[in-house]
RNA sequence: GCCAAGGUGGCGGAACGGCUACGCAAUCGCCUGCAGAGCGAUUCCAUUCCGGUUCGAAUCCGGACCUUGGCUCCA
């Protein structure tokens, strides 16, 4: 009963054990905030949130930090072009990222830390890889020396002396000693916001931001780092070299990176105009929770393939769930306990934890969770299960739910007088067999957003 | 070119030496006044191909072929 994790840098799972007993300290990157996430993108935010949920399931209590990126060259220019100020452009984006998650079901995490907020603790890193030899000035700017690291490219399993100037590297604008070599600090330039800091005026670069933001909140030794895999390299692989240069100790246990959304079988982007976006499926009329279904539903460390059809699929089956925990919720019966229904939950609740343990394995997870609803669906309709049994079945869904974050039962709110008494009205006009009548009201019912379900224990209804 | 991951039924997707998950879809049946829900059955040999190891391979070892991704600011 040990939690398994799949270690980029290890390339195996491995036993996981936090630095301090029950504390959990987890970083996640976060967004660059030039434009709308798209559901890419939130497939790796999905993942962190799943993740956290269920060391949180586990006993573990977890601090995450998020750090969100409103500093960069795409930020810059964007915010330029509109004529607005960074601050205000990158707000709107900001705002725009939080309505996603919440949809979504992603739990805040502790802190959302601002890149412009921290300039001061990435200048002073940088400061530090100066003093210690890691990092030098050329023209105002100031590099990370990536010779000196020793293992650079190991987390990307990349021989960078197989590099080939000129062919993959772009020539950089910023002059560097040697191309492998990053910009730890930007000189100011005509045109760009930048900040007076002790090492000179400019503004940092891309990779330090993680090392400074989570070498400031959490020391310089983290539990759990998260990304997409294409963070890998190189900014996970730099800032791994940068936080280890300047701190000497080791900078993440567990390095955990969540594969690719494909679309149509290619990963999205600007340029095959293969973008989709949280709204674009809103407004075709899924709910966030089949896209979460969806994410979820697969293991992370798999390309998943996004298609239409795949999220009318999830979207189905999350229908099924819904009707399921909806059922358990509301059965009523004086039957005597049925203790195969106690088993069937011990056991059930065994494999999803284990399945889950072995490095969210989130289909494993669901295959219990199936066999539970195939097992105990027959039993509601042969009425062989107490109100007790039904109502432990229910809570052992929310419990996963908890983990899962994709139910989303009708409330068992009240009708309207009007709709109750047309329910009465086509109960009466079955009873006498006056079928035309009932399936009439059935109808106008259905038009006003309501659906019946004839079952043994009587008329359901449920909100389209 | 180099590196990585992967190729499982109509589709998605686990298992990773033996017990052939799970979901979606379609068809038929049971139930029902009907519908829905639920249940059951079916969808030719389901594990890319060729060798090998083994009593036994989707799983291990060779070798092909194919797909996707990474190779300096894309989650």
């Amino acid at each position: 009963m040990v939690v398994k994790f799949y270690n980029t840098l290890s390339g195996e799972k491995e036993v996981f054990v936090p630095l301090n007993d029950k504390f959990v300290g987890m970083y996640s990157c976060g967004p660059t905030v030039y434009d709308f996430a798209h559901i890419g993108n939130f497939r790796a935010y999905v993942f962190a949130d799943l993740l956290r949920r269920y060391l949180e399931f586990r006993g573990y209590r977890v601090r995450q930090i998020m750090n969100i990126t409103d500093l960069d060259d795409k930020t810059i220019r964007a915010s330029g072009e509109q004529g607005v100020s960074l601050r205000e452009y990158t707000d709107r984006y900001i705002k725009f990222f939080f309505e996603d998650i919440d949809l979504l079901r992603i739990r805040r995490a502790d802190l959302y830390p601002r890149v412009t907020d921290h300039i001061e603790e990435m200048a002073d890193m940088v400061r530090v890889l100066l003093d210690k030899g890691y990092a030098y000035r050329k023209n105002g700017s100031i590099y990370f020396k990536v010779e000196q690291f020793r293992d650079y490219g190991r987390l990307a399993r990349l021989d960078l002396s197989k590099i080939k100037p000129g062919a993959t590297v772009e020539a950089d604008e910023y002059e560097k000693e040697d191309v492998r070599d990053f910009a730890l600090w930007k000189e100011k330039k005509e045109g760009e916001p930048f900040w007076v800091a002790s090492i000179g005026e400019g503004r940092p670069g891309w990779h330090i931001e993680c090392s400074a933001i989570s070498t400031e909140y959490f020391g310089p030794t983290i539990d759990i780092h998260t990304g997409g895999v294409d963070n890998i390299f190189p900014h996970n692989q730099n800032e791994l070299a940068q936080s280890e240069a300047a701190t000497g100790q080791k900078f993440v246990k567990y390095w955990m990176h969540c594969e690719h959304l494909l679309v149509n079988g290619k990963k999205m982007s600007k340029s095959l105009g293969n973008i989709i976006a949280l709204r674009d499926l809103i407004n075709k009329g899924y709910r966030p929770e089949a896209l979460r279904y969806l994410f979820v539903s697969s293991h992370y460390r798999s390309k998943l393939n996004f298609t239409w059809e795949s999220i009318q699929h999830a979207a189905n089956t999350l229908d099924r769930l819904n009707k399921f925990v909806e059922r358990v919720r509301d059965y009523e019966s004086n039957v005597r306990k049925n203790d195969e229904i106690t088993m069937l939950i011990s056991r059930t609740e065994e494999k999803f934890v284990d399945e889950m343990d072995n490095d969210l394995n989130t289909p494993g997870a669901f295959a219990a969770i199936f066999e539970l609803v195939g097992k105990v669906n027959p039993a509601l309709d042969e009425g062989n299960l107490s109100t007790e049994d039904a109502k432990m079945v229910y809570e052992l869904m929310l419990r996963f739910d908890d983990v899962l974050g994709i139910l989303t039962p009708g409330e068992r709110e009240e009708l309207s007088r009007e709709i109750e008494a047309l329910i009465e009205e086509r109960e009466r006009a079955r009873k006498m067999k006056n079928f035309a009548l009932a399936d009439e009201i059935r109808n106008r019912l259905g038009e006003m957003g309501i659906i019946l379900e004839d079952t043994r224990e009587g008329v359901r209804w449920r909100r389209k």
